[in-house]
DNA sequence: AGAGGGAAAGGACATATGTCCTTTCCGGAA
DNA sequence: TTCCGGAAAGGACATATGTCCTTTCCCTCT
């Protein structure tokens, strides 16, 4: 990741409502910074000294074990927030950051916002607001994971990025970037995932193809789920 | 749960360092509540419209699935802040809590708390400390139930509560309440955790007495919680 | 078309954990 | 002291999940 002058942040701050918790002469201060698919963001244990604001491509926070297992607590679209709890809390990286995709952030120094906060309440206030949000998700899925199999949690995630908002709800398709990536995400080995997968195709449930999945019975589906759901 | 005109709130808003938060006129609009051991404070899905802090006693946090399995989230003590989630997102009660103990809890409305966001900034940083700090014992606690056996959470467990500060370091007593309890905290059943203990206790590395667990080999303890701690 | 590499699928076996019961133990009530 | 009930301990068996490998499949490059 690195420094872009010549991306125009402004233009972002008018897209994500930024100008309502920045105002204009901090707006100036702040940096832009650029990554690519498969860049390291940050790294557990690393101090921060900005916070960042992700506005374009996908990340995703991952925690990495001394064993060398790994567990992707979450992925990240725009507009995510980045370093807030390690901001408020002025302790190191929680959780590893991949970039999924490339990307774009923005930036502001942590005395810069200290700066602010004591002048513009609203900045706080939508920082409470990430927090509290992002505590409820995370507050979600402990519970998902501590309480019931893989199967279930699967299923969560298969209903999940379906989009059922129209008719054509059924026979989604979509296909998963990658089985590992998805086994990390539901928090069970690749081995283990795919034993799932195989079992809810001898249900009847999806459909496997040439490694995509397709939901062929979405009520079966929602009746694994068990009205548990992410996000 | 009750109100109780007869406790002097204002001397635990001393106590605790609310004062720095509340302005004197705040405060007389806050309520006073007693419990006793065993009452249910809250339950999921309910809707609330108070802040609660909890000043006396101990309460727990738990989520309850629909089949009836539970899960302890975390215990509090004062000071502790219950709803604070609730008020930022305006949703219903996340999961359950119940009465440890006897205990009192201070409450102002949520009504009341928006008024105050207006004009005392220093309200909206302690929540947004509050909920950072929550999210971040949170964020640990599922990475080490996602990513370790239960073995190692126990360990964790009896580490975190084996008080290390002095030289007696070794054979700390502590009599857990209630095994069920142990159970449910960290996430598995009670005959899974009665098993290791048993392990653990055929490794020489707690002894069991009368329902009691006394800590026989810190250093074995440490190894296998493999750096994990809870809080 | 042929070769090679990485992801997908799955076999075999070990371990972790859950469920259902039965047996012990211990402290309080009669 | 005796009896009883709830919690502690643990046996037997089933299921969930992990680990280590091997085999298939595609896809791409040559």
């Amino acid at each position: 990741m690195k420094e872009n002058k010549g991306i125009d942040s402004f233009q972002y701050m008018k897209d994500y409502e930024l100008e309502r918790i920045f105002p204009v002469e901090f707006r100036k201060k702040m940096r832009v910074y650029s990554f690519h698919k498969g860049d390291l963001l940050f790294t557990t244990g690393q101090m921060l000294n900005e916070l960042y604001f992700l506005v374009e491509g996908k990340i995703k926070i991952y925690t990495l074990t001394p064993e060398g297992k790994s567990l992707i607590n979450r992925f990240k679209r725009p507009l995510g927030v980045i370093g807030d709890v390690e901001y408020v809390k002025g302790s190191p990286v929680i959780n590893s950051v991949e970039a999924v995709s490339d990307g774009v952030m923005l930036a502001a120094t942590f005395t810069d916002l200290k700066v602010l906060e004591a002048n513009h309440p609203p900045f706080t206030r939508f920082l409470l607001e990430t927090v509290a949000h992002k505590f409820y998700t995370e507050s979600q899925a402990t519970s998902l994971h501590m309480l019931y199999p893989v199967e279930v949690r699967l299923a969560s995630y298969l209903l999940s990025i379906s989009s059922d908002g129209e008719g054509t709800l059924f026979h989604q398709e979509m296909r998963t970037e990658n089985l590992t990536e998805l086994a990390e995400w539901v928090g069970t080995s690749y081995r283990h995932l795919n034993r799932v997968l195989k079992r809810m195709n001898a249900g009847d449930i999806i459909e496997r193809l040439n490694g995509s999945i397709k939901i062929k019975d979405l009520e079966k589906l929602r009746h694994l789920a068990n009205g548990n759901i992410y996000e």
